[in-house]
RNA sequence: GGCGGCGUACCCAAGCGGCUAAGGGGGAGGUCUGCAAAACCUUUAUGCGCCGGUUCAAAUCCGGCCGCCGCCUCCA
């Protein structure tokens, strides 16, 4: 069994065999930087992010390349209302999106490239279409005519005929259909313009992912992405440009991730019922949002809640104990009894979780299937722990599981920190009412009222940090704190 | 109107023709513990929106109905 990826193209899932050997090229579309992502955007880039993690650990040879939006009507307009120039703007986002990203765990792609970086590019695909009879001009600029394109439709599932009937919108009269689309905008008096063979102006946006992903991944490459919005009408237009200007297919695999929704709708800029990732992680480690994200298919929607995000603290406290624990358990090690049937039983079902763990994530990449391998794997180290094994396999397996969980674990880039890194950013998350040295200093305090047998002392101490949202454990070699979840 | 998708326990969520319907959260009972916490065990859907049908076998396929959503305008 290999890769199995769901196309939107052919609406099923097919067995993945990259355009040349083990090359994989993506592109998946970027932001628009004119204002600060929501967690819709983090969505889209945490699963493309981990698509391209799991297809490098699969060891496909990986160029993944996503664009920057920096030039169009939504940045002239919030230049204008700030009183900053364009360039300025897409350059305080394109910043703010990067620590953004940073915090999320979300790796840079290989190639980043931005739109005002390609106009030469741009301008050389229009020229190719008005030279092959796919685009005309009007007095606005250079548009493309769809009627020219025979597979129009091909990825959208839908006809010009019956899209014209059911059109919204009043149609430009300049234009042979209603959706021609722009290639080329004519620029107005004080708007940014480049020059050009139809005169100064700027791109329109769907020439900007053809000409960069042609240019950076070949006319024909593996595996193109987006948030599922982007099927109509801007991949569908990309189509359409890069087929006519090329003679070559375009993209091979279409993949779409699906929406947030908030009280089931989706969440959007003009809705206004969306939560920035900032806003979001003033209250929750970033890690959290990732794994609540990754916990469900990229394809379905998911309802967005704080309450959600709370569901997914104690889960993943689950994890972070168990990774602690390990880590006691083998630095405290002592070999003193001879291999047993635990050892056995635990080295079957632990030798089976990374294959379970590709199992999941080869088919269409079903993260929350994979991300459920891993809980079941930690419920069986502690299961095994808790049989106090002690046999020279014991070492090496444990050993074992815990390589394997932070690798595949790596892949989706969740359960990377440390558990004490855990409970330090939870503490601060929640906003707890005390610090860390504090809480040492209280813990001191009852480890001698302990040691005293004052049972009623160290239990107000504990319960005077649980009221602080701190949870005392107390363990064979001393006391722990962590935060209540 | 056209096209597409969704409806699985108290909550979140896998499963997409065949092992007793994954996993997480929460609830209940238990083991452990000075007491806790954590961990583990047991339990919590004879059932997968409703009604029919195909099949030896259906959350899974087909038809109808109900409810919800998305795209068709910028949108991840």
């Amino acid at each position: 069994m290999g890769l199995k990826i769901y196309n939107t193209m052919s609406g099923r899932k097919e067995a993945f065999v990259p355009v040349e050997g083990n090359k994989v090229r993506m592109y998946v579309c970027g932001v628009t930087v004119y204002d600060l992502c929501h967690v819709g955007h983090a969505r889209s880039a945490i699963v493309f992010d981990a698509i391209s993690r799991y297809l490098r650990f699969r060891g496909y040879g990986v160029t993944f390349a996503k664009n920057f939006t920096d030039i169009d009507d939504k940045i002239i307009n919030r230049a204008i209302e700030a009183g900053k120039t364009w360039d300025e703007i897409a350059a305080t986002y394109t910043r703010e999106y990067y620590e953004d990203m940073a915090r999320l765990g979300v790796a840079n792609p290989d190639i980043e490239p931005k739109a005002t970086g390609h106009i030469a590019e741009m301008l050389d695909i229009i020229g190719k279409l008005m030279d092959k009879g796919y685009a005309y001009e009007t007095g606005d600029g250079v548009y493309y005519e769809v009627g020219k394109f025979a597979g129009y439709g091909m990825l959208s599932k839908r006809d010009l005929e019956s899209m014209e009937a059911g059109a919204r919108v009043e149609i430009d009269p300049k234009k042979r259909s209603h959706f021609d689309f722009a290639l080329w905008k004519r620029s107005k008096e004080g708007e940014p313009a480049w020059d050009s063979p139809w005169g100064a102006g700027r791109p329109g946006w769907h020439i900007e992912c053809s000409a960069m992903s042609l240019k950076h991944l070949g006319e024909t490459f593996d595996i193109h992405g987006g948030g599922a919005d982007l099927i109509f009408p801007h991949h569908e237009n990309e189509i359409a440009q890069s087929c006519a200007a090329t003679g070559k297919p375009f993209a091979k695999y279409w993949i779409h991730n699906g929406f947030i929704t908030i009280d089931k709708e989706k969440m959007s800029k003009s809705l206004g019922n969306f939560f920035t990732i900032r806003d979001i992680l003033q209250e929750f480690d970033p890690e959290v949002l990732r794994v609540f994200l990754l916990s469900t298919h990229y394809r379905s929607p998911i309802e967005f809640s704080r309450e959600s995000l709370r569901q997914t603290e104690p889960s993943m406290d689950r994890v972070y104990s168990t990774v602690l624990r390990m880590g006691d358990f083998l630095s405290s090690f002592k070999e003193k009894a001879r291999p047993s049937k635990d050892d056995a039983d635990f080295s079957i079902i632990a030798g089976s979780f990374r294959d379970k763990f590709v199992e999941a994530m080869d088919d269409d990449f079903n993260t929350a299937a994979a991300v459920a391998t891993i809980f079941d794997i930690i419920r069986e180290i502690n299961r095994y722990l808790d049989k106090k094994p002690a046999s020279p396999e014991t070492k090496l397996l444990i050993e074992k599981a815990a390589g394997d969980i932070k690798e595949c674990a790596g892949v989706l880039n969740i359960f990377v920190k440390t558990p004490q890194q855990w409970y330090q950013s939870l503490l601060a998350a929640h906003k707890a009412d005390i610090k860390e040295p504090e809480i040492e200093e209280l813990i001191i305090k009852r480890r001698q009222a302990r040691q005293d047998k004052d049972w009623k002392l160290a239990d107000e101490i504990r319960d005077a940090l649980d009221s602080k949202g701190i949870i005392l454990e107390d363990k064979e070699y001393g006391t722990i704190w962590k935060v209540k979840v």
